[in-house]
DNA sequence: TTGAAAGCGCTACCAA
DNA sequence: TTGGTAGCGCTTTCAA
């Protein structure tokens, strides 16, 4: 037994549009003791109103599309980055009365067909790439926050129109510098770099840990070798394990990869936890106990959904207008114990 | 620039009515030479429908609600399980052309509201407890497809809709049962239960394995002793760790705590993985790469997600009647080298 | 086989 | 400050 607001109207004693004006916080059009009437006898049927309705006739649907960027037909939610972020949208988004649909797009297309199905208001996305960004900036004109959509510098001021396109992204350049930095400290000077297999979509987080590693090593005075780059295309460690004797430490893109790498260096049995330090990033949720605990820079994903959601509703209800078109969070170093002095440890320069 | 069903009539020369019935499928209503026609023009303009115009008009609206009930404000999407359970949901989802709308929910009335709002064809709940299911079975109407609820047998039989009301399971017992005769087959007879703090939420699936460890003690002939379950409510180790020496092999009720515990016994140097064997559920993702690495049932998240959609997607479209109301997944043993044969591992009796 | 028209529940506009 | 009403885009009678 469904209640509209006609039958409230009804029982009040008032039109549809008084009551509509007090759904929808038009108090200056509706006297006191009315919206006072109104609002118990809503109160009273628990009653809200039917959303369809509502998107059908303005655009106001409350309604969020969670766009997940992957070339492949379904996404890895159970990629612990991407649930992460998820947890942190989705905890805003009920907050403030928003609803999230979430739809593994491929295309533009996708987006295009789903948008017109629903008239979502906005957009979250997570995990697109650069050339697929501008797709998708040229055909929709829903406001899309960006979740780690690396763009080049000058392309931000560029596009300047933080009402309609804003990024959220870690500092990963900064995150690979301090990474890098740390082992340094320590007396680090021969540092290896490994990385997954390049993904597309990662390809600018990634990217920007590299450059800084590079620039850090620049910093100590530590020449770049090529050959201590490692991006294992068939995630062969092997290669790593042939040449343990060249490096005393090494920068991992993600926690999970330094798991797996500490795993199969110790089913070789060449693992020497005082010999070779790992520096990597997230700080998952196994990372303190992973054996030894990983010291690793930290990237709170989940207030990185946070602020996602809420950047996008700030646009939407208009309330007070972004600064920065490009939001930027900083990793925290997380000392745990996975890396060691080096062998310069204390000697000067 | 939207296009509507009206255009499409309009550039086809032809009415409304006749586009809809092409749209859904009615061919026994148009000729065939206009369904060609206006398939073309539907194709030229890759028109999709308006989703909430059509939710408004009818029933059928394609959203999928996934429900996650919680006590707590937020859900713990990071949780490995929920996250693989919605790939699968998702994945399928998607392939049979459904939305999927995501709402953490802590009551019935949540529910309703979210169901009046937009017309959601059926549910997928995960989660709930055998009391939340009461009031959620007496006030919802639409299909419920409910992922490891556990009710007790005869409540199963008594319901009797396998038209709105199916189970997705995982045969807990049998897990827990299979489990421990694992490590009683392995010569291990103090053998201890682990689990965390209860969750109203898991009662049911933590209870079934807990079954299954009692009836796999009795049939190996193995008293069952009290003072070997810990059910820290403090998630404190130290209970164990004092009691070490009273049992060779533990039972875990979660790869996750499982790594917890491991972690927490290097730390205090106490732990032996000669002496105390351990096995645990889940399999998640870190269980290959622990040291060492966990053996384990392996329940499969993803598998019960997609089967839940399926599932859901039958009933709705009633292609086939469900046989079982209950649909029961079996774990699967991994044999890796958390647990060790144990002192009485070879001998008679 | 086709089409006209009613109406789903709501908001926006305009008139009172 | 209020209410009447058009109309959002679609499906569904019912009549032609």
């Amino acid at each position: 037994m469904k209640i509209t607001i006609k039958q409230i109207a009804q029982e009040a004693g008032v039109s549809v549009t008084t009551v509509s004006n007090v759904i929808n916080k038009k108090a200056h059009r509706v006297s006191k003791d009315k919206i006072e009437l109104i609002e118990k006898i809503i109160e009273k049927y628990n009653y809200t109103p039917n959303m369809n309705a509502r998107a059908l006739v303005q655009s106001s649907s409350r309604l969020i599309g969670l766009l997940y960027y992957s070339e492949a037909e379904s996404f890895r939610f159970s990629d612990p980055f991407v649930t992460e972020v998820l947890e942190g949208i989705e905890r805003c988004a009920k907050e403030r009365g928003y609803f999230t649909l979430i739809h593994n797009v491929t295309s533009v297309e996708d987006i295009q067909s789903v948008q017109r199905n629903w008239k979502f208001e906005g957009f979250i996305a997570v995990g697109v790439s650069e050339a697929f960004f501008e797709e998708i900036n040229a055909k929709i004109d829903a406001p899309i926050v960006f979740i780690d959509t690396h763009l080049s510098p000058l392309r931000y001021v560029e596009l300047n129109e933080p009402d309609r396109r804003m990024f959220i992204n870690t500092d990963d350049y900064q995150a690979g510098l301090t990474a890098t930095s740390f082992l340094i400290g320590k007396g680090h000077e021969q540092i290896a770099f490994l990385t997954y297999p390049f993904q597309p979509e990662c390809m600018g987080v990634i990217q920007s840990r590299f450059q800084g590693y590079k620039e850090a090593l620049k910093i100590g005075g530590i020449p770049y070798d090529e050959d201590l780059v490692f991006t294992n295309e068939k995630q062969d460690l092997g290669n790593i394990a042939a040449n343990l004797d060249r490096f005393t430490a090494i920068v991992v893109t993600a926690d999970f990869l330094a798991v797996e790498l500490i795993h199969y260096l110790k089913e070789k049995n060449i693992y020497d936890q005082n010999r070779i330090s790992i520096i990597s990033f997230d700080d998952i949720r196994y990372a303190r106990l992973n054996d030894p605990p990983l010291t690793t820079i930290r990237l709170d994903q989940v207030s990185k959904g946070e602020l996602a959601m809420i950047t996008l509703s700030n646009i939407l209800e208009k309330k007070e207008y972004e600064a920065d078109q490009l939001k930027i969070l900083m990793g925290e170093l997380v000392v745990r114990k996975s890396v060691v002095d080096g062998p310069n440890f204390g000697k000067i320069g």
